[in-house]
DNA sequence: ACCATATTATGGTGATTGCCATAGTGTACC
DNA sequence: GGTACACTATGGCAATCACCATAATATGGT
């Protein structure tokens, strides 16, 4: 119960809806702080790494988010169910991107893409939550690969597509592509395994 | 040979190097300035449409450039080649990335991210690259898909994923996984068609 | 009631932002 | 040699930037 505040927290939620619509540079203190209520005087008491602190937090935030989305369907995903749960993964981008008339960007893609060459600590930041998104979405793939490495690669390339295809999305205002696209990825899903059970003897 | 002045193409290549490393906002019109030789007093003689237009061009000049480099790549690939053809994209993209230390961002993407929900303008520029690039890798695949549509679809999950994986590479300062995803990627290629030629009769 | 600490207000720092008006210089053509 | 036009220098605009020092206030535990 300690103390009562919310600014800190209003302060982050803040920072990645905007962080997703305009990235960071465009994103100032002044517009941050008015629109998430929370009182400019006290920024550098929470936050005294400044600007960049609240940005790692926010990628923090955002990128946790996301991993238990993908995990929760990860869990979900039957043996055998393997591309409706590829597919479920573009269809919620896709609503998402809907939902918010294509301003719902990605945080770690915006930081990345203007932090990525001049600022190591954000960089390693926003690869440690890609990578966590890579391993929720191998666990839903497991079943088809018969190495993690595998199944490594081929999340990894769902989450490229997923990635580059926000983007796409944004600037053309449509989701169109999403489904048939799905459908590409689920054809380089390899064959449901024989399950282990007994006719495969060698 | 009316005029000689090279502030002009100056500004907009130096636009181009700067806004695929840290984006737009990020990048003022001082720094570009001084980085590219060019007179700051003739900034809005050259371009009167200030910071936005110089985006645009930039874009411009970005999108031809890579297109093309496309497009000779996919006049170049013979019937039956194609999977060496999306090979060659991600190899092409990885050695950039590598020979620029990992700085080389896409101006589409970064452009894209920072300004696609407020300025439709840019928004429809970047869509028009990105869609130039789409086509221009449909044709290098074309001999495998029988509607053009197809095509599109596949070559544009190719795209989406190059995109990805170039912003993931930047943040992870390693190109490891581009040759396993391109063939991922390789692998939903439909296999080459009968070549019209006479056996499959119905 | 008192103290320690958590939180915020106020007001300002110098630097930089994109933009522009005015004046001037260079060169080419007639 | 003079006119027209392409180009640039200069200087400054108001606005915003991230950041911070100082002081005031709120709120907890004791």
């Amino acid at each position: 119960m300690v103390r009562t505040s919310n600014a800190r927290q209003d302060a982050v939620e803040a920072a990645v809806r905007l962080f997703r619509t305009q990235g960071y540079s465009a994103t100032g203190l002044t517009q941050l702080l008015e629109e998430s209520g929370a009182p400019k005087g006290s920024f550098y008491f929470h936050f005294p790494g400044g600007k960049e602190q609240l940005a790692l937090e926010a990628l923090q935030v955002f990128g946790s988010e996301l991993r238990g989305r993908i995990q929760r369907r990860a869990a979900a995903t039957a043996p055998g169910d393997e591309p409706a749960f590829v597919r479920a993964l573009f269809e919620a981008t896709a609503r998402e991107l809907e939902a918010s008339d294509y301003t719902a960007g990605c945080v770690a893609s915006n930081l990345g893409g203007e932090l990525s060459s001049g600022n190591r600590t954000i960089a390693d930041a926003v690869n440690g939550a890609v990578q966590s998104w890579v391993e929720a979405i191998a666990d839903g793939v497991a079943n088809r690969f018969e190495t993690r490495e595998a199944a490594i690669t081929y999340a990894a390339t769902v989450m490229a597509s997923l990635s580059g295809m926000r983007t796409m999305a944004r600037a053309q205002r449509s989701t169109a592509m999403f489904a048939a696209i799905a459908d590409v990825l689920v054809t380089s899903l390899p064959p449901a395994p024989a399950k282990k059970s007994g006719s495969d003897t060698n």
